[in-house]
DNA sequence: CCTGATCCTGACCGTTTGGTCAATAATCCG
DNA sequence: CGGATTATTGACCAAACGGTCAGGATCAGG
């Protein structure tokens, strides 16, 4: 949400371009990327329609711009697997947090699932590099473990989907998940203890 | 797919409502409700646009009808699971039956992502009837044979939100899947192993 | 205080969209 | 066949939408 702050901008510049991908985030996380109206947008930032246009010329470049700065923060938690760490607790940390991302940060979660569902027109790019060399190392740090049977042996990308899809599952699904659950309960402190217990069975040696 | 045949309907109203249902599920899975236009519907269903909305007075209608239509169909493999099967297998059987879904209807399985992401403004009262009550079935059923130590313990709903999760995952998320893992595999059949294997290991007692 | 650059907005425009309607064509049935 | 019902469409409408623009307000620096 934070934007990386370029130097050649104005505190005025600064804060608007915050306030329009914020409000963007909101509108986008809610209707998708042909839903949500540039009006939604300027309200939820509190500022006219025109005025959006200064900061950003369309529609399409706030959402690209809006993807380009949460994407870092999105992989930011498999960046921190620890090779020299012990394997089962460094995945373990990884589940949950990924999970506490998808709890703390659900508009975020939901953007990427439209855009994704969408086809990931405007990912596609970094699809194909960034995420690919991140997932890559992480592959392989996992193979290393399985290597050394510090890790029992599943195929490391879908064990890296499973955890993608589940804990993003709370967010994305979460009206399904309350109606099925009922109320006064906390899906994700149960799913927290679920997954736990799921991947310690699924990856013990 | 295939509309429930109500009986006083002529040839004509039942081929056309089935051919706008089918355009609606085409243009509905690929760009959610607000995304997908009347007309793109009609070109889908080879009518014009006034006569698409001679059958169906709105959008909205459009919507709910395939909604509706489908539901069933989507919880159709849970209505399977046999109490008097056995356990681990019956289970397995189901993973699998949900996973093929999601390969053999994949516009099905979009088109239910996106009702969620919108909050399900039209799946609420059905999700608070219908499918509460399959999934209570099947709560009591999967419980049943825990108690009886014929399954290892965990928690019975969120036992099948991972289910659930995982195999639309393939579906859904079908871009970032493949992005992913590369040209030249086979996303569904590697996924069947890996899902078999997991839950093999979750429930064996 | 002045001046130039930045910031902001009301009014406006062309297009798309959901939906209507009167008129015409096809179909059904006695 | 013939009349009534059903099916179909081109033309149309109001609202919403993405985006533009000229001109005015505000601000920073000298």
């Amino acid at each position: 949400m934070t934007e990386t702050s370029m130097p050649q901008m104005t505190r005025i510049q600064q804060k608007n371009r915050e306030l329009i991908l914020n409000g963007a985030l909101e509108a986008f996380s809610a209707n998708g990327l042909r839903g949500a109206t540039i009006d939604q947008i300027a309200r939820a930032a509190g500022l006219s329609k025109p005025n959006v246009l200064y900061y950003f010329g369309s529609k399409d470049e706030i959402h690209k711009a809006l993807l380009t700065t949460l994407l870092e923060m999105w992989l930011a938690p498999m960046r921190q697997i620890d090779p020299k760490g012990e394997p089962l607790a460094e995945v373990l940390r990884y589940v949950q947090a990924k999970l506490a991302m998808s709890q703390d940060y659900p508009r975020e979660s939901r953007l990427f699932a439209h855009e994704i569902l969408q086809g990931a027109p405007h990912l596609t790019e970094i699809l194909g590099g960034d995420l690919r060399q991140i997932v890559d190392r992480t592959v392989a740090v996992l193979e290393g473990w399985m290597d050394r049977g510090l890790l029992a042996r599943v195929e490391p990308r879908h064990l890296i989907f499973s955890i993608w899809s589940m804990t993003q599952h709370y967010a994305d699904f979460e009206t399904q998940v309350r109606a099925v659950l009922g109320d006064g309960r906390d899906p994700v402190a149960e799913g927290a203890a679920f997954l736990d217990d799921l991947y310690r069975k699924l990856l013990t040696p």
